[in-house]
RNA sequence: GCCGGGGUAGCUCAGCUGGUUAGAGCGGAGGAUUCAUAACCCUCAGGUCGGCGGUUCAAGUCCGCCCCUCGGCACCA
């Protein structure tokens, strides 16, 4: 066992408030620190913001304030949304600090000595308006295969074409709109090649990296694939760290990023008195570094990361720890659909135990995605927390107190053998905790409440308050005793259920995995019972998800706002441009998923006497096919027919709609007769 | 197309290195009980373990092929 345990989850972006799918990934990394604290383990939970980056400056911008004052308000919501969820970090830092400043400089500058960094020279788009260098994302053109308008500066959405956004026909910045200038710039560059060999031994199989399989071998792809060069340089203007000896050069987000892990136990080293070299300078034998991630990041954190800190002589990681998305009720998170849940309307409704256990009792140590279903929600919370657990504390408790004077006993001998096995549960549950697998450890609990829930019932000390008093209390403080140990398991995910327990037992010490099973004194006056947790109704999370969604402003300003961007309004033209494009009524008469299509449906539509049409549409993701069956729609008539992957497209159906998940279908009133031309 | 994960009772899933009549939780049906937060306890699912072949004395469990599904990649990191 090493001696220093640093666990870290992914650093929240700064660019807003956190959601459930942060929460998913912090209290997955809570209840493994806390679990592993119960243990007995010297452990530190670091995590910070990230606060970097072009998408911060330019909300910043727009905001029409400092970078460093959005970030600064934005850290002050993640550190009380976080605390509101229990999550015992030690820290919560931020990127843009002194710490990560002097650790990303140092990490560079090592890099740099030993020769593992270069300068490439760069052809980038320019806006002169916006005096910047253009992300790709942030160029909008016609795409030069296709010749659609308005696509992004890496791929067309319509033909799906990669290119450069060099390559694209009268390409605009998307800011501001200004045809942006190409100019050249020098980038440094890490080639990553350079550390192939390190790669290779931190990611083998047989050596001490801890790493899920699918995890392995997805990197294992990149590094047998090649390792490219990886540019670490931005121009200025960046919200940034500029590079040492580079003026006007700054740190790529993503290099700074995760150099907030050493800032920020810099940072809370300096606050305890400890030293961080101790944790970033020592051997992995000796301090354990486990990154919980999500799998989006994996490429970041198996192969920069581990290779820079290696390069410039800090600790690599031991552990990297993967899990998969959150889903609601089925679905993908998006705003825009409302199918969102942020961590501030959830604790608006409910206490956040709930969504531990929820959230635990799912997790496994594997990168499956994870459903959040409202249904299973409140089963699983009703059944297990309350049905089961709470109630076994309630029962026995209150028996004791009512019909007893609140005096606990020796439990009862026919019991020694459950709790002999619910002692073992508890060991069981913490070595299971520490494997990243809390579900399994959460049922261990659940199967101690079963098991005791059944003996009280079987041995019915109700029935004996009068014969035989002593056997009711032994065989009630058999069941309080379970409840102990119950909460003992349950302490890493729901802290102040464990918490309050010990108030009611009147415990000496805070409950440990060592210490759950030593027994209470016969004699111990028992504290009033209080309930550890509550039934809840599904509505709440209807109404959470409903106060997630961004609310449309309540009255108009006098200047309009929005929450999105459309395109720019085209060129003003004639009619005479409108005439050869034929528009006509259509019905669709049948309506299919196109197989091995993500955005298409096959849409017979029937245009009366100009006859039927066969027309494949992109709105896969915004309509189930039968949904559209029977509706009137407006077609694109006389377009050329294409020929598709999956047949020809006889057509076109207007739709509206910047996002493939949200586009709406032009329909039109019942009256419209199928084959009428619209003008 | 390529690479991964899945496909086991209505739902969510366990089933490790193959071995008695395939399990749990939830929901549903019935019953029992009243200490407890209408909580707890008992009984009830006759499930082709995605399909087809194969290996074996023995296969959800190993091998091959196929189907379905989810995710990733293929452009960016």
């Amino acid at each position: 066992m090493s001696s220093r345990v640093l666990v870290t989850a992914a650093l929240t972006y700064a660019n807003g408030s956190p959601h459930i799918g942060h929460l998913l990934e912090a209290i997955q990394t809570d209840v493994y620190v806390r679990a592993r604290k119960l243990a007995g383990e010297d452990v530190v939970f670091m995590w910070a913001a990230d606060t970097h980056g072009t998408p911060i400056q330019l909300k910043a911008r727009d905001l029409g304030i400092a970078p460093e004052e959005l970030i600064k308000q934005i850290h002050a919501d993640h550190l009380e949304v976080y605390r509101g969820f229990d999550l015992g970090f030690d820290i919560y830092h931020t990127t843009h600090s002194d710490e990560t400043k002097f650790h990303a400089e140092q990490v560079f500058r090592a890099i740099e000595q030993a020769g593992g960094v270069e300068t490439r020279e760069v052809q980038q788009l320019y806006c002169p308006h916006d005096q910047m260098f253009l992300p790709d994302r942030f160029v909008k053109g016609t795409c030069p295969k296709c010749h659609s308008p308005d696509q992004y500066g890496d791929n067309c959405e319509k033909c799906g074409a990669t290119y450069d956004p060099t390559d694209m026909k009268e390409p605009a910045c998307s800011l501001c709109g200004t045809k942006p200038v190409l100019k050249g710039s020098e980038h440094l560059v890490v080639p990553l090649g350079k550390h192939e060999t390190f790669l290779r031994s931190w990611l083998a199989k047989e050596g001490s990296t801890q790493l899920q399989e699918s995890v392995r071998n997805y990197v294992m792809t990149w590094v047998d694939g090649g390792l490219r060069d990886w540019d670490i340089s931005r121009d200025e203007p960046y919200f940034g760290f500029e590079i040492p000896g580079h003026p006007g050069k700054y740190f790529y987000v993503w290099f700074d990023a995760p150099v907030g892990y050493i800032g920020a136990t810099q940072k809370w080293c300096n606050d305890n008195n400890k030293n961080v070299d101790d944790y970033w300078r020592s051997t992995p034998a000796d301090t354990e570094i486990v990154h919980v991630i999500g799998k989006d990041i994996v490429y970041f954190h198996c192969l920069f990361w581990p290779a820079m800190l290696n390069a410039a002589g800090y600790t690599v990681p031991s552990r990297v720890q993967v899990h998969g998305w959150l889903t609601i009720n089925g679905e993908k998170m998006s705003k825009s659909r409302g199918i969102f849940i942020s961590g501030r309307a959830y604790l608006e409704h409910l206490p956040p135990a709930y969504l531990r256990y929820y959230l635990a009792a799912k997790l496994g140590s594997g990168q499956d995605d994870l459903d959040f279903n409202f249904e299973d929600f409140v089963n699983r919370v009703n059944a297990d927390l309350v049905k089961k657990a709470a109630n076994l504390a309630s029962r026995c408790i209150k028996f004791i107190g009512g019909r007893l004077g609140g005096t606990l006993g020796e439990p009862a001998d026919d019991a020694a053998q459950l709790l002999a096995t619910a002692a073992t549960r508890v060991q069981e549950a913490k070595d299971l905790y520490a494997a990243f697998e809390s579900g399994r450890a959460l049922r261990k609990a659940m199967e101690i409440a079963e098991d005791f829930n059944l003996y009280l019932t079987n041995a019915a000390p109700w029935k004996l308050t009068k014969s035989d008093p002593e056997r009711a209390r032994a065989i009630c403080s058999a069941g309080v005793m379970a409840s102990k140990l119950i909460a003992a398991i349950l302490k890493p995910v729901l802290p102040r259920w464990a918490e309050q327990l010990e108030t009611m037992l009147g415990l000496p010490a805070p409950l440990t995995f060592a210490n759950a099973a030593e027994p209470l004194p016969a004699g111990l006056e028992l504290g009033k019972y209080t309930a550890l947790a509550e039934p809840i109704d599904i509505k709440k999370l209807e109404a959470i998800m409903e106060a997630s969604v961004p609310k449309p402003p309540p009255e108009p300003e006098p200047e309009r706002s929005f929450d999105y961007e459309v395109e720019p309004l085209a060129a003003e033209t004639s009619i005479d441009n409108f005439v050869p494009i034929d528009l006509r009524v259509g019905l669709v008469t049948a309506c299919d998923k196109v197989k091995k299509s993500k955005k298409l449906l096959q849409l017979t539509v029937d245009l009366g006497p100009l006859g039927t049409r066969n027309i494949f549409s992109g709105i896969s993701q915004s309509y189930a096919p039968e949904e559209l069956v029977g509706k009137k729609v407006v077609v694109y008539a006389n377009l050329k027919p294409r020929k598709m992957r999956f047949g020809l497209s006889e057509g076109m159906v207007l739709a509206a709609g910047a996002d493939d998940t949200a586009i709406t279908v032009l329909e039109l009133h019942d009256r419209a007769r199928p084959g009428d031309r619209i003008t």
